[in-house]
DNA sequence: TTATGGTTTAACCGTTTGGTTGACAAATTT
DNA sequence: AAATTTGTCAACCAAACGGTTAAACCATAA
């Protein structure tokens, strides 16, 4: 029919899997949902992606690139610590707010099948902390920040701008929220946390 | 036979099915597994709980009830928020080493199923914010610490001390650390999290 | 000794699950 | 236009699933 490598149907068939596996999770979701949200017939999953397993993955894997380059922006870019603070911060709660699903769907099936992340993390394009770390460490010895592991501020900064998103039930509950609240105390986090983490760091 | 109200059968019920529950969470465990797990009958599971959903409900609860009041020492405590967050931080910590399933069991189950915390909040003991917002109004006035919302301040709290276990995995590929450097990195971050926290709010 | 009533088991049941099959339709190649 | 390949479907399958049943078991009370 087409010689396109992306069928019209293998995009649909991946659209369908991304909305069901992020609202139930690998474990939860079921191949005829999926097949439903597609508007196919169940057998085209198997013929276009062989198995769950492999469709699973294929979704996971898209899912992750996604969320890549947000990451390697705080650890790979030029500027300075503070800049790249506040650059992230704002950045990363925009780019979650469209994609609210993401980070829990990560690591939730991160925990459930830890080695997962082997298979991603040959890629290139994977992040990595080597170049955050020898910024940190530059920017202590001029006396720019205040002594801190660059792993405990990466640690913060991922925790400070993800953790909202993952615990938002919990987060909702505790504090009387409701869904509005909730959504404008998280777009207020877009300066917060970057003047938070700051405060934090900083040598005034 | 016995005649207590907590057969030594239901507690191995319990505590198999916390484990089976806790690492696979409701969708993937298997009653048949949680069964070999207490070495019992199958349809022992169903003659103490009912059902998959009752049993998942009592280990969920557990889990919940164990949690519930390491935050509401934070939230109801009469300390100053310096002392809090310091206590809180250390003891936090040491709590979720000692149960590292727990966040994550607890944050998944709910993002699964957002409507199951209304079964607990009516519960007396459920944490909530009001206590503690009015003492950070209090020090902000008193000029003790900068100006924040309280729910940011709660949020930021709680995500320094629960996000680097819910996403271990994650934090392990991207920093290239083993198990012993990560455990390391967590035990550290009982003095790392307070400290920065209180550089963040408190004026000097 | 024998009823009694809670506890435990092996075997079973209907349904749902991921996956397969074989026939057929629509393109593509020859 | 015939032959071949690729895409699609309804029907099917065996295995796994949560849950049930009926009979056995066993400590205690009568």
């Amino acid at each position: 029919m087409q010689k396109e490598k992306d069928t019209s149907t293998e995009r649909s068939i991946l659209e369908a899997a991304k909305r069901v596996f992020q609202n139930k999770g690998m474990d939860g979701a079921r191949m005829q949902e999926i097949a439903d949200e597609a508007r196919i017939n169940k057998a085209m999953l198997h013929y276009y992606f062989r198995s769950k397993e492999l469709l699973f993955e294929a979704v996971f894997k898209k899912a992750f690139a996604l969320l890549a380059p947000q990451l390697n922006a705080i650890l790979n870019d030029d500027s300075s610590i503070e800049e790249k603070i506040k650059n992230f911060t704002t950045n990363y709660i925009s780019f979650i707010i469209k994609h609210p699903y993401l980070p829990n769907f990560i690591i939730q099936e991160l925990n459930r099948n830890p080695n997962f992340i082997e298979k991603l993390a040959t890629n290139n394009g994977f992040p990595n902390i080597q170049k955050f770390k020898g910024q940190v460490r530059d920017e202590i010895e001029k006396g720019i920040i205040i002594p801190i592991g660059a792993e405990q501020l990466f640690i913060n900064i991922m925790a400070l701008n993800i953790f909202p998103f993952v615990a938002k039930p919990l987060i909702k509950a505790f504090a009387n929220l409701d869904e509005g609240a909730m959504d404008a105390l998280i777009e207020a986090r877009k300066n917060e946390v970057s003047n938070f983490i700051i405060n934090a760091i900083k040598i005034k």
